[in-house]
DNA sequence: GCGAGATAAGTTATATTATAACATCAAATC
DNA sequence: GATTTGATGTTATAATATAACTTATCTCGC
């Protein structure tokens, strides 16, 4: 269930919600329910293969390096365009920040909203 | 109904959900709906009173400085605290990522989840 | 083989979060 | 006082997510 739902994020290649991975897969087969797709979703996560966009309650399949990095999501508001970054140096800088106050982080969550290139120059094209 | 949803939050101090809000609120106006606090929520985030933490589905008053900042959310696991911050650093370091792919960013979330101090040093005494 | 335990998936029901669509009301303006 | 405007009330429902229990499957030791 896990490679179905993986294989459905990838073959997208953009964010879709829990229902819309149901929706898919109930194709192949009718009587599929939410939980088990929350299940699997839960597990990708879980082992990195699938982040969630808090900030879109949707889920994308990693484009990064599988483990222990620290994504960075550029979510493109006009056309739904997501691409994952990393850097060092945000990483660094939260963590010095959460030492400052002796926290200890287990998970980051950096979602920035915007406009691609593309749409900027489509939306301005002066 | 802004100042009311406003006085809840600060009143509280912590994340509350919508339904929360309308709860309290309730005491005082059983026949309070959702729409009313969701639309006085979407005018206090609008002018910076109010944030969403998106990974929490949850709001919370600001007690940053009300505009044109970008929040850092730590958020306790155990205890449910949540402190805001801000840096330069970072704020600088996301600029200079979009940038360099011509996204025009409007929007940060920037969340981190983990353990406050204070929980940490109640989980592992030694 | 076969039973015990572990893991994943199915199933049913429901909880939680959020919004659409339309109605009403009160103040501001003319 | 009619009219526009903006906020709120009201009803209904959409969208997201999980609880709780059941069933199937696998594997390991015997």
């Amino acid at each position: 269930m896990q490679a179905d739902v993986l294989a459905v994020l990838q073959r997208r290649g953009a964010p879709m919600s829990a229902y819309e991975v149901l929706d898919q897969l109930r194709d192949g087969n009718p009587r599929l329910a939410p939980p088990t797709i929350y299940r699997a979703l839960a597990a990708l996560i879980e082992s990195g293969s699938v982040h969630r966009l808090e900030s879109l309650k949707a889920f994308v399949a990693c484009r990064g390096e599988r483990h222990r990095h620290v994504p960075i999501f550029s979510i493109c508001e006009e056309c739904g365009t997501v691409e994952e970054a990393v850097s060092r140096r945000i990483t660094n800088e939260l963590s010095r920040i959460a030492g400052q106050s002796g926290f200890a982080p287990v998970r980051h969550v950096i979602e920035v909203h915007g406009q691609c290139a593309r749409c900027e120059s489509k939306e301005a094209p002066a």
